[in-house]
DNA sequence: CGGACAAGTTTGCCAC
DNA sequence: GTGGCAAACTTGTCCG
């Protein structure tokens, strides 16, 4: 006999299917929001601000937290590279 | 003297505040949902599936069917052209 | 006294420092072939043909027959269990 | 009629054949060159180094040319992001 | 539409 | 050998 209904080498289709669709849901939700963020833009454009000017400084933002840890612990790190050493 | 409190020319500082904030706001929802998406990931894994080839399903799903027997039709052509393919 | 010229505890730092430019060096070189491989790929979009068909030949052939069959496998499976597939 | 020799809808094979040999060449030359990458690293870890931390420095050295344009630019940036009503 | 910029996906490496 | 972290590659989007 060959597989009939969920034998081996098969997949549970509603499994499957779940996940699927949990995931392209929750892409919907990110695709509303990414929209939401070009609205915020193009409102701001209409105001005359530069885009691209705003979306660097929510990069450079986002990225700031990080730089401060990493300027902290340069020195330490060369400590730590140069090991026993030391 | 120039700008002690809130005078006439912080309107531009308050609005590109707003603007920012308003951004990095979504854009932290929008980080929430990827994690969410990467946890529904984790826990097929945890099940036995294949999240690379779950992550393709969803990119198939997504695209449009014209498109894809597009790419698919460029890509066999190259590969007859290579002698991949019989 | 401590460290005036090349001493006893700057053989470390001379250490440290000729490792990370070798790799820094190395670098550089990995970026000047990132490039070339770039360029052939635009040179090839030039005479019209597709850049990304090309890039997936060059990765199915990079692939061992095994693994891609394996994973080609996996997706018609999960295809099948969708009804993506007759 | 349909398709002897080299007619539209067809591609040059030579051509294509030498596009996806120049790269993979290329490829593989990357290849060398990061396994030569670790290879130093793998080296420094026999002298007692920090692998880890050495990666980390290397990274960092890569950036700081950049941070420090995006220093220099972040004032002129909100400048130029606060558009004409500065 | 072409080039730049950003997002997402994949791969590789190190620790456990 | 698995899982998390970081680098690299690929794809898509947006502005000019």
């Amino acid at each position: 006999m060959s597989e009939p209904g969920p034998g081996h080498n098969t997949v549970a289709a509603d499994q499957l299917k779940s996940i699927i669709e949990r995931v392209e849901r929750l892409n919907e939700e990110r695709k509303q929001l990414l929209d939401d963020v070009n609205d915020v833009f193009a409102e701001a454009k209409g105001n005359g601000l530069d885009v691209k000017a705003l979306r660097t400084i929510v990069r450079l933002r986002a990225m700031e937290p990080n730089k401060r840890a990493e300027q902290e612990a340069i020195l330490d790190l060369y400590k730590h590279a140069l090991g026993m050493l030391v």
